[in-house]
DNA sequence: GGACCTATTTATAATTG
DNA sequence: TCAATTATAAATAGGTC
C-alpha cells in the first residue's frame, strides 16, 4: 500500500556519468567487476591476461602535479608500496593485475594456489607475490616495448612469414 | 510432452575447463565479455583502463617455438600487423585494447568519437587508431618499465613522503 | 567511503542450425 | 568453425544504513 522507492538497476547508456558522485561509485564496483571477470578467463581458459586501470581524474586540487607527472608517481608509489611495505593504503591509487603461469612456474614451483594470486587489487598481496608479479610485469612490458623495432617478419599475398 | 534438453546456463566453478573445446568457445566469450566491460569502466568512468590478453595455448605442434619465443613472435607478428596491413587475420593472435584519453587529445583533437576507438580486437582499427594506440602504449608501458629505478619516495610512519 | 539490499539488466553455458 | 537461441547465473544502478 506505501509508496515505494525503486531501487533496481536500470539499463544504461555508454557514456561518461556527469554525476561525480555515481561515477566515483561505479568506477568502484566495476573495476572489482573487470578485475573479477579478467580473473576468471585466466583461471577458466588458461589466458594469460594483463590489466592496468588508472582511477578517474579527481577534481583538482591546488598543488597537484601535472597530468604526466601524476602516473609516474603513482607507478612510484605503486612500486615502493609494493615492495616495502606490504601496500596497505594503496587502494586508491593503483591496482595491477597480471597472470603469468609460466612464469610463475619457473620462479616458484612450489607455491600453491597459483589460480588465485593473480586476481585483485595489489594491497592484498604478500611480499612474495608482488615481487614475482613486479618481474612477470617487467618482463612482459619489456617485450612489449621492444616490439616494434625487432619486428623482423614478413606479411605477403595474405600469409605470414615467420622466422 | 516431448523430452526436451536444457539449454540455459549452468553455474561455472573457477577452475581451467578442461575440455578442449568449451575452452576454446568460452574463451571467446569472455574475452569479448572482458574487453566490453573496460570499455563500459573507461567510457563511464573517465578511467584509463589498459588490456592484454594472450590466448590459451594450442595444442603443440610438431615444430612449434619455444614459450618465450612464442610471446616475442606474437607480438612482432601485432605489430607488423598493426602497422601494414589493416590487421585482417590477427583475431585470434592477440588482443590489445588501450584507452589513453589526454595522450589522445594532444596527438589527435579533431578525431571524433574518442570513446569509441578503445574497444574490440585491433584488427577492427584503421592505420590511424592502430598507430596512436602502438604510441600510447609505448608511452605508458614505458613509465611503468621505469617505475622500478626511479623510485625517489619515502614511507614513513604510515604517510608518504611525495617529492 | 564501505557493506548490504533488491529489481533489473546483462552475460553467458549449453545447445541448435 | 561461426551465428543464433534460450534458460539461467551473475553483475549492477540506485537505494539504505
Amino acid at each position: 500500500m506505501s509508496t515505494r522507492l525503486i531501487k533496481g538497476r536500470k539499463s544504461v547508456h555508454l557514456a561518461k556519468i556527469e554525476n561525480q558522485n555515481n561515477r566515483q561509485v561505479t568506477f568502484s564496483k566495476r573495476r572489482n567487476g573487470v578485475f573479477k571477470k579478467a580473473n576468471e578467463l585466466a583461471v577458466m581458459t588458461g589466458a594469460e591476461v594483463g590489466i592496468i586501470v588508472f582511477p578517474p581524474e579527481r577534481p583538482p586540487s591546488p598543488s597537484s602535479p601535472g597530468i604526466d607527472d601524476k602516473y609516474v608517481q603513482m607507478f612510484r608509489k605503486a612500486n615502493c608500496m609494493t615492495l616495502n611495505t606490504q601496500l596497505n593504503t594503496l587502494k586508491d591509487q593503483l591496482y595491477l593485475s597480471l597472470n603469468l603461469k609460466s612464469k610463475l612456474k619457473e620462479k616458484n614451483k612450489n607455491l600453491e594456489s597459483q589460480q588465485e594470486w593473480f586476481r585483485g587489487p595489489i594491497e592484498k598481496m604478500n611480499y612474495t607475490e608482488a615481487s614475482m608479479l613486479k618481474e612477470g610485469l617487467e618482463d612482459l612490458l619489456l617485450k612489449v616495448k621492444n616490439y616494434g623495432t625487432e619486428c623482423g617478419f614478413g606479411y605477403e599475398n595474405g600469409k605470414w612469414k615467420a622466422e
